[in-house]
RNA sequence: GCCCAGGUGGCGGAAUUGGUAGACGCAGCAGACUCAAAAUCUGCCGUUCGCAAGAUCGUGCUGGUUCGAUUCCAGUCCUGGGCACCA
């Protein structure tokens, strides 16, 4: 009987799903584990084989634990809403509803097919008015809360409007408005003003920010469709835009998103992100008077202490303030670059390595030396952070420096010999001069009087400040939750309907005027002064994971019971690309939903595995191209055969700069003399080579199948002429040939326009879902990225056969016996519990199959087939092979399903050794092996050792100055 | 530019706490079985020198700490991820 992986597979999968094994409750006298994997977004290119890495990793995770005795869920469902659906929607016409499902459709046959062990019933997806009913009633209660200062926690706008109406703006759970207002004045303001100021407070509000205006293509684009400062699409112009949209006030919660990485089992790297991401710094904010103006130029600093230091300013280019204080002169040449600015995305600006800016002709006055202080502009200073405006202090900060220098602007020194003139020095150790009141102080110290004094001068506050901003919540979009907000007389207000707000149907997905989503186009949807925006993709993914506790509820998000009993999520697996922004969105809404008491945690995820990313491994041909210049040379002679039989050559004339050679040339001459490129190569010898990507489906490693090439893209290329590597030519006349044409390699983003991603249904089509989920998890670390290769999986697929064949041979049928088995075979198994339990704890699953492999191996080597020790290791492997190990636990003669077996319990007893082969090293360098007894003393050791042969040769007839022996590890002799 | 991660054979990787670098697998080479092929099995497989025994160098690069460094420290180069409207 051999192991017909495919029938084998298909029949399990079938039996599972009608017996419903993955069906979990709610309640359960079992511990509970939650396992989650993000969240796909079903795109339509389907899944390729990066996807399931943290899928597999997961899975084989609830699996063992399963075995272990716990309730696991283990969910999956589908972001569903976004911007690729509602594009594909733009250029075909078909509604994103349409593909979206069709897309999840397809998700759903994959991820069945690789055999893993959810539980469907409790399937989401953000799209669906069931599911996003509550996103917008989430979003209602973020609307109607306010972060009260003193309890620091969420709490009804409604106590914020008790409060004004007894004390008045002056209250101490939040912060003064702009203008103070008495309990009494509270109470005359009509219902406008109310709304205004209390805009201010709620957690999700009204506010105004800069999106990507596309003019050409009349609406908002993402920062990764826009490409040095022009549409992806077209190429056309774009500018920052203002536009009204909504935020999350996620601000407020920053301090208690960085207290709670304390509490959660992160990698550094993942709470160092977003530490940095939040960015809190304390400083002062100080007001400078401007010389001339009323207007007083208010800039953040975290060294106040080195305000003597200050030799210019430098405000951010989008700053008002700037038309009102720029001089006659300079006004000119600062439009200029407020232009150019505009033109360049913020990651541009903090990445341009060239110094720009622009004076713009107004002075600042240093409130304790009195110094003039020229403001320029420059587009290192982002708007959104801090005041938008920097003093400059060229001797302490390496940018000031350099811009300084720059512009020839005079640096003043404060910090004495510690300063060089050369560099600047950014320490906080030096002692003051040159620094008024503040001379003599270290400048740590000198922070600290450095604030008091401003505070006590009325021109400043002691500030702490956060890099991290209110996170944007609207896109002018279609497809996504609508806002359940109308709009009243410029006032907004809670829609009076009942939930879910649908997304209404609409003819075209074009964006609607003045920038607005396409909802604008909907003369019933404007009508009614219903909000024009949705939300955005992290709307629906920041509270999945409570859906799944309660996936059905009509009647509430998720009920309390379900997550008092589920909780936190006990492991998330995940891509590093989510570390700043779904991380902390979705932490965010957890302390929201906590402080509102709709539930009993305010972390979502107790532990974060990071996966890393499966890279594609690109294949490239090189393409002859004649240079754009020469066309009109070639016009009538060449171009029109050039289309239809393109020249490829092999990668060796790529690498090794056989562009232009006269080799390359000869080759086609001396065997295709009537080849009619050649006389325009030979007449102009001027030619690039480009590299196309090809299909890595049909390349052998490196090696193209040049008749599949032919076939590719409808026959796009069936007329190529290939220069192989061994410099032998394929025609499309010749089939036979020698030709050898070998690719280059690139490892990229696994992607369907690189053509190198790999589909997973291939691959378990070809070896098996249990083949696959092994390979995968075989490839490396999960955590590691890492290039897909498809080459290594045989060795997988071998193993899983010789796993086989203990149990049965091909001509003799069963093989498996009910002998006892001997200490020997026991110490395998035993090794093998051992390691397989550390190994799957720790999240090394790729160990963990080569433990397999060697447990195997050994047992076929000691022809052990019994029963005893196989049946032991068929659970341990179950959580990585699900079908191949039930079908032998079936074989095997067992009652019901193997996924409900008890996991093996280690017994040392079995391990113990007397004795230990220890590497013998002279200087620590290894000389030889000695099989020692364990418990041999020190000085026995070193008895024993000094009579060895080898270790007496590398004496050289010395005494050793020292013998260091580690008991079970390893001796080393110095000399 | 800033933040984070990673550089080990031809390739993916192992070495869990500073203790035998290269487990396991792929590819390759040689052999057995076979009419042949597939499958399977056996052996070899970092570099240089050597008939061999053995020696030499070797974990991106340059230094340092240590009896001993892939592992710790400093610096440096390269690659990948993120940088707020892709999800």
């Amino acid at each position: 009987m051999e192991y017909n992986f495919r029938a084998i597979e298909s029949e399990w999968q079938q039996k599972w799903k009608d017996d419903k094994v993955y069906k979990v409750d709610n309640t359960s006298t079992k511990p509970k584990y939650y396992v989650l994997d993000m969240f796909p977004y079903p795109s339509g290119a389907g899944l390729h084989v990066g996807h399931p890495l943290g899928y597999i990793a997961s899975d084989i995770f609830s699996r063992y634990k399963r075995l272990k005795g716990f309730n696991v869920l283990h969910p999956m469902g589908f972001d569903s809403f976004g911007l690729p659906a509602e594009q594909y929607a733009l250029e075909t016409g078909q509604h994103p509803a349409v593909t979206t499902q069709k897309n999840i459709a397809t998700f759903k046959l994959q991820l069945d097919k690789i055999g893993f062990c959810y539980d469907w019933e409790r399937e989401v997806q953000t799209s669906d008015p069931s599911y996003y009913k509550w996103t917008q009633w989430i979003f209602l209660q973020l609307f109607d809360s306010f972060y009260n200062r003193q309890t620091q926690k969420a709490e009804r706008i409604a106590e914020l409007v008790k409060a004004f109406e007894t004390q008045g703006s002056n209250v101490p759970v939040v912060d003064a408005t702009a203008t103070p207002f008495t309990a009494a004045a509270w109470k005359n303001f009509d219902h406008a003003a109310k709304q205004n100021i209390l805009m201010n407070y709620r957690l999700a509000y009204c506010g105004y920010g800069e999106v990507n205006w596309c003019e050409a293509l009349g609406t908002v684009l993402a920062n990764d469709e826009v490409i040095n400062g022009v549409s992806e699409r077209g190429g056309h112009l774009v500018v920052k835009k203002k536009l009204r949209q909504w935020y999350l006030r996620i601000t407020q919660y920053a301090d208690r998103l960085l207290e709670g990485l304390n509490h959660v089992d992160f990698s550094d790297a993942m709470k160092d992100m977003q530490t940095n991401w939040i960015g809190k710094s304390s400083g002062a904010e100080i007001d400078f008077a401007i010389k001339g103006h009323d207007a007083k130029l208010r800039v953040y600093t975290t060294r106040p202490d080195t305000i003597f230091g200050v030799d210019f300013m430098v405000v951010a280019p989008e700053l008002e303030l700037i038309n009102t204080i720029k001089s006659p002169e300079q006004s000119t040449a600062v439009d200029e670059y407020i232009a150019y600015v505009k033109s360049r995305s913020d990651v541009e600006r903090m990445a341009e390595k060239k110094i720009t800016g622009c004076f713009t002709g107004a002075y600042a006055i240093n409130p304790f030396s009195g110094r003039e202080i020229p403001i320029w502009i420059s587009e290192y200073v982002l708007s959104g952070y801090g005041t938008g405006a920097i003093m400059a202090v060229p001797c302490g900060d390496e940018r000031d420096f350099k811009f300084a220098q720059h512009f020839s602007i005079p640096i003043t020194n404060i910090i004495g010999e510690q300063y060089n003139g050369q560099e600047a020095n950014p320490t906080k150790e030096a002692i003051l001069e040159n620094s008024g009141f503040l001379n003599g102080l270290v400048m740590k110290d000198a922070i600290n009087v450095a604030v008091e004094k401003i505070e006590a001068a009325g021109i400043g506050i002691r500030k702490v400040n956060y890099k991290m901003r209110d996170a944007a919540f609207s896109r002018q979009r279609y497809w996504g939750e609508p806002f359940p907000i109308t709009w009243k007389n410029g006032v907004a207000e809670v829609w009076e309907g009942e939930l879910p707000l649908t997304l209404p149907h609409v003819d075209t997905y074009s964006p609607g005027p003045d920038a607005q989503g396409p909802l604008a186009n909907i003369p019933e949807w404007v009508e009614k002064e219903l909000e024009t925006n949705t939300m955005p993709g992290y709307a629906g993914s920041s509270w999945y994971f409570l859906r799944y506790m309660d996936p059905k509820n009509n009647e509430t998000f998720c009920d309390r019971k379900a997550s008092d009993y589920w909780n936190q999520v006990d492991l998330y697996i995940g891509g590093t690309e989510h570390a700043v922004g779904h991380l902390l969105y979705s932490r965010m809404w957890t302390k929201v939903l906590y402080d509102l008491d709709m539930i009993g945690f305010d972390e979502p995820y107790r532990k974060l595995v990071n996966q890393g990313m499966i890279q594609g491994s690109s294949r490239f041909v090189y393409r002859l191209d004649v240079t754009e210049g020469l066309k009109d040379i070639f016009e009538g002679e060449i171009l029109s055969n050039d289309d239809q039989s393109p020249i490829f050559v092999s990668n060796k004339f790529y690498t090794e700069s056989y562009k232009l050679s006269d080799k390359l040339i000869s080759i086609i001459e001396n065997k295709y003399s009537s080849f009619s490129h050649l006389q325009s190569l030979k007449k102009y010898r001027s030619y690039n080579l480009s590299e196309i990507h090809v299909d890595v489906n049909f390349v052998d490693g490196v090696e193209l199948n040049i008749d599949e090439f032919r076939k590719w893209k409808n026959g796009e290329y069936k007329n190529a002429i290939l220069i192989g590597e061994n410099e032998e030519v394929s025609f499309p006349d010749n089939p036979v040939s020698k030709c050898i044409f070998i690719c280059g390699v690139e490892t990229e983003k696994m992607s369907k326009s690189k053509y190198n991603t790999v589909n997973p249904n291939d691959l378990c089509d070809k070896y098996g879902a249990d083949t696959f989920r092994m390979y995968e998890m075989f490839l490396g670390p999960v955590e590691a990225s890492k290039p897909w290769d498809t080459k290594g999986i045989e060795g997988v697929h071998r193993f899983l056969r010789k796993l086989w064949r203990l149990f049965n041979d091909e001509l003799k049928g069963k093989v498996w016996n009910t002998e006892k088995a001997t200490d020997a075979e026991l110490k395998i198994l035993h090794r093998t519990i051992k390691k397989i339990e550390e190994d799957t704890e720790r999240f090394s699953f790729n160990t963990a199959v080569s433990t397999f492999m060697i447990c195997v191996n050994e047992l076929a080597d000691a022809k052990c087939y019994k029963k005893e020790v196989l049946e032991q290791l068929l659970i341990l492997l179950t959580p990585y092979a699900p079908h191949i190990s039930e079908e032998l636990w079936q074989q095997l003669g067992n009652e019901g399903s193997i996924l409900n077996a008890t996991y093996p319990v280690f017994n040392p007893a079995l391990l113990v050794e007397s004795s230990k082969e220890y590497p013998v090293s002279v200087n620590g360098k290894v000389r030889t092996n000695l099989s020692l007894s364990l418990d041999l003393t020190q000085q026995q050791v070193e008895e024993t050792i000094l009579q060895n042969e080898v270790v007496q040769k590398w004496l050289e007839g010395k005494a050793p100055k020292r013998i260091i022996y580690v008991k079970n590890k390893m001796i080393n002799v110095v000399v």
